[in-house]
DNA sequence: AATGAATGAGATTTCATTCAT
DNA sequence: AATGAATGAAATCTCATTCAT
């Protein structure tokens, strides 16, 4: 059926792996995407481009992903598994956590997703009528949150949860924002603040001192 | 016929109108960008529609904005100067404001800005490396932050005023986020959770209870 | 969707076809290229106009071709890579020939590119600030030609050798010219006027009857 | 009938002329359009920037020259005048003139049109089929120099001198382009031996030694 | 006469996506 | 599966020229 005479195997390095596992490439793919996303946003990522970084053809890329939604769905989904096991860990020792470190545990959900936050965040931002996962995501991180606070503070009105859990959840991409903050001086005291409002507003919520 | 890619407009800026009709035409094309982008997102919105709206030619839009850029450059201006003249309304009174009265207030500075700040915070989310007048923006609103934070305040250090007007900076946009909030249910709890984040902080920060 | 001006192609030379059938369509790309530039020049020489000459899509022409200057870059390459061949052969031979025949021998080298010198001399006397390449090839050929001299009269010194490479290039191209000569009466004694001028200038300079 | 009302002479210096003469604006048009063509070449010379260096306005430009070609025409007429009148000098003495006084005369003739000269080679060089100015004018001069040269030599057979006549305006239009050469180092010792080819053809034409 | 705004066709370029091999 | 060529709509931008005031 299908001939190699088109494509002569001269110079084929017998080592070279010439069919990498089809994971592997999916693997590479996203990464690659990942950080095309994360430096010039969704918008300017270019297909062509994430394709050339991850040393795939256009069409391969094409293979795994028939869009680039997709990829966008496939990144949110791959962060968004990271970021629930990071909220779950939270969840079973969240009762047990002062109001300090449950803070910071929660700010540090997406600021430890090191490289790939700054990619979640761009897909965050972009335009989102046009993705209905991106908005799940938002849900369910939402979601997440306040199940951790109600476990700590279970006197708290469910409605009022929920509003608190949505301002976490923009302080956590904020604290994000913060560090990578375009350009040169990185603010080393604005983080040590966003951390110190988050919690006293935390405290205050939860009744504490 | 042919065209000069070694000699672009990349670097003029926006052009002043001179009559009548040039500032009508300007004034509309200012206000359909603004839409556009607003609804879109800066990288999506397309200078053909922009103008389409403003019910222009697009050689017409070319001939005030040289490029796209320009015409955010443009937007960015104008809208810093009605937020310079809101931060210039606080500061004037700044010494005489409660701990709460300052933190709406400055959190009310883009919240007002009713239709147009969605257009702001898509400019300020649009990739920044591209443009300087962006960063300039930001850096100017947190300096006017800072000398209002030391007129109320003068105690606070230096250092800390600033990171502090940082923090306050991304509240204010995450306000108006908040509120925007695409698509459905416009959250009405979870701005006062800000509004009263802030406060705490703010409260704190001034050594005020 | 969405352009990204400041990432743009300026850089990336001419892609290297892989199939046969990106061979082809290179080849009648530049085809096609050579010959809209002869006729209009390349200032007004379009890039539909070339792609559709070669039947092809423009998508397909910015695909091997980033941009006008990267195909204006390419044809320099290919004529130059056959001006250096015909050098070469009249600088093996150089010492063996006449005054008479050396001339003519350097007259024919662009004259001889029959249907694409005209490319050539249009590409050359397109703005050349712009270009690398255009000066690269001018300079390459005057060392060509200073050295056949060399190789011919090595008591003239390096200098004057240079001077002379410089007039007999551009009597070269002066000679395409004449032969092109826009429009109707195809002047046949001019040329034969040029060379000789040029065979006695350089009896002259070496010092032979 | 027309009234100020819109444009109203706040600021107008008193001493500023309001109202250039026509002829002193069309001067000062033709000036810029020689600068921005030299620069440039015809193609790309743009209207608009030919109007800004004359600090004139596009629709002021259009009123003297109602499209580009009118505007090429102008220069290439003016220009004719001069080479005119330089031919006239040259004719009135040429028998008078020893071989080598006249070969650098007439190279003198366009050599000596200091600015501008570049701005014929760009006009002369733009694609001709457009216009039939251009041509008359290559024709004049070779009547012009044909006519010298049968004064000077009455015994060359009128068919030769018209051939002879081509090469030398080629050669003329050379040595501008020598003494131009874009870029730095200017080739000093090139035009000295674009000179001497010049008299030894003349002198081998004349039957002088 | 002068000004500057308007026009709009057309140029270059980009890029997601499809297709043939 | 993989490769790389093809597609073509759409985006940005240019500019000669016309027009209203």
């Amino acid at each position: 059926m299908s001939s190699n005479k088109s494509r002569p195997n001269r110079q084929r390095s017998a080592l070279e792996p010439q069919r990498r596992r089809g994971k592997d490439r999916v693997a590479a793919l996203m990464e690659a995407a990942a950080g095309v996303i994360a430096e010039r946003g969704f918008e300017s990522a270019t297909m062509a481009e994430i394709a050339a970084r991850a040393g795939a053809q256009i069409g391969s890329l094409y293979r795994f992903f028939p869009n680039k939604e997709a990829l966008a769905d496939a990144l949110i989904y791959r962060y968004g598994e990271i970021v629930r096991e990071a909220f779950e860990k939270i969840e079973a020792r969240a009762s047990a956590l002062s109001v300090h470190d449950l803070a910071d545990a929660l700010l540090n959900v997406l600021f430890e997703l090191h490289g790939e936050s700054q990619t979640m965040v761009a897909l965050l931002e972009a335009r989102s009528e046009w993705s209905v996962k991106r908005n799940e995501f938002r849900r369910a991180a939402v979601q997440y949150i306040a199940r951790i606070l109600t476990l700590r503070a279970p006197h708290l009105r469910p409605d009022t949860v929920e509003d608190v859990a949505v301002v976490l959840l923009h302080t956590m991409k904020t604290l994000k924002a913060l560090t990578i903050q375009q350009g040169v001086a990185i603010n080393t005291g604005a983080p040590a603040e966003l951390r110190e409002m988050t919690r006293l507003y935390l405290a205050s919520k939860f009744g504490e001192k």
